[in-house]
DNA sequence: ACCTGAACACCGTTCAAGT
DNA sequence: ACCTGAACACCGTTCAAGT
């Protein structure tokens, strides 16, 4: 007579994502997301193959939710805005996700991509379609650059880091539009609208 | 009668530090380093509190080279031209050191500053004193984000890699350019030479 | 068909005992 | 005064045995 089943493998995932986020990575260990979904450890293995491949799908659960809160953005100041909310609001998976360290899984592609397709539309409408995938990979190298070092506590020479944010922002953003006076094709040079804190930067 | 010393704490950090290269994070430990330098694992008890000290010692050396490069660069191009290099000769380190995950041990605060000395006197030509400090967290957040990215395989939407850092590296450089004509203060505009491999940017 | 206890190999770390 | 074997607690993972 078969045992009904006692947990999902969705539970364990969210399981692994919560300890990860009040525990820290080395909080994450079987035991402790078995106990948390209602099993032993042992059974974890009926689900997952391993300790990794748990990190790697709570890695690529979060970049759902990520490709999922920057869909529909049209504004680089809104998008990168929500990116540090992001990490923000859960840190250790934002590391995980945009920073692992030597080690850690990396989430596969498809999630990487889906992630990212908001962002290449709004670069390819910045920067036009020739330079859409260096200025959305400028944009992204600084962006998670800067929340990473702020999650990380690496922001302690003082000054404000919030103006810190919105210089490095409004700069990088204007540094990506097209140059339509200089290059050709199609630059697609509609004005946009400006972030909204943009005005307190001075 | 005392026994000799058989290693020393310099080569026990060096010897984690080519393991965590060759063998990444996970392999070092405590018994790896301690077979490489010749003595048994509990041996290193007497010159190292735990494993995490150990991480955060060869963060710290890590760093400590990072500051002796780049110490006396005068062009940000080849500042983080520089930063890029360290990141390609030994990228598990460059990761524990710039982008360390989740958990991960951090270097202390006095070897961060040394590293960003040179860092901080250029953005302050280049930028102004008044946004010197926004003006190398940008720059500092745009290539440690980028080569993370690199070392990570994250580069995965096809394109030349190289261009893209060329791209980022001369928009966020020029971005971060003080706007002589706006601004008040000293912005010390001296003309100053440009990057060796720029002109290839197109 | 899923769950579990027991077991294995391997960690980091401690400590009494050696020299 | 440093080094070591033995031991402890705790991992990830496997598997035969339960239901």
């Amino acid at each position: 007579m078969p045992t009904p089943e006692r947990t999902t493998l969705d539970a364990i995932v969210a399981a692994a994502a919560e300890i990860l986020e009040s525990e820290g990575l080395g909080g994450v260990t079987m035991q402790a997301v078995a106990q948390r979904v209602g099993v032993r450890a042992p059974s974890l293995y009926k689900r997952v193959e391993s300790r990794d491949t748990l990190l790697r799908l709570v890695a690529e659960a979060t970049l759902r939710e990520y490709a999922v809160g920057l869909d529909g953005i049209t504004d680089p100041h809104r998008l990168v805005d929500t990116l540090r909310a992001f990490g923000q609001a859960r840190p250790a998976a934002f590391l995980l996700v945009m920073s692992p360290g030597p080690g850690t899984p990396v989430a596969r592609q498809e999630f990487r991509d889906a992630a990212s397709a908001s962002l290449l539309g709004i670069t390819a409408e910045l920067a036009g379609e020739d330079d859409a995938l260096e200025a959305a990979r400028t944009l992204t190298a600084w962006a998670t650059g800067f929340v990473s070092m702020e999650i990380n506590g690496a922001f302690t020479l003082g000054g404000d880091v919030e103006r810190a944010w919105r210089f490095g922002r409004d700069r990088v953003v204007a540094a990506l539009r097209a140059e339509t006076e200089l290059s050709g094709s199609e630059p697609t040079p509609r004005p946009r609208g400006t972030a909204d804190d943009s005005q307190r930067s001075r």
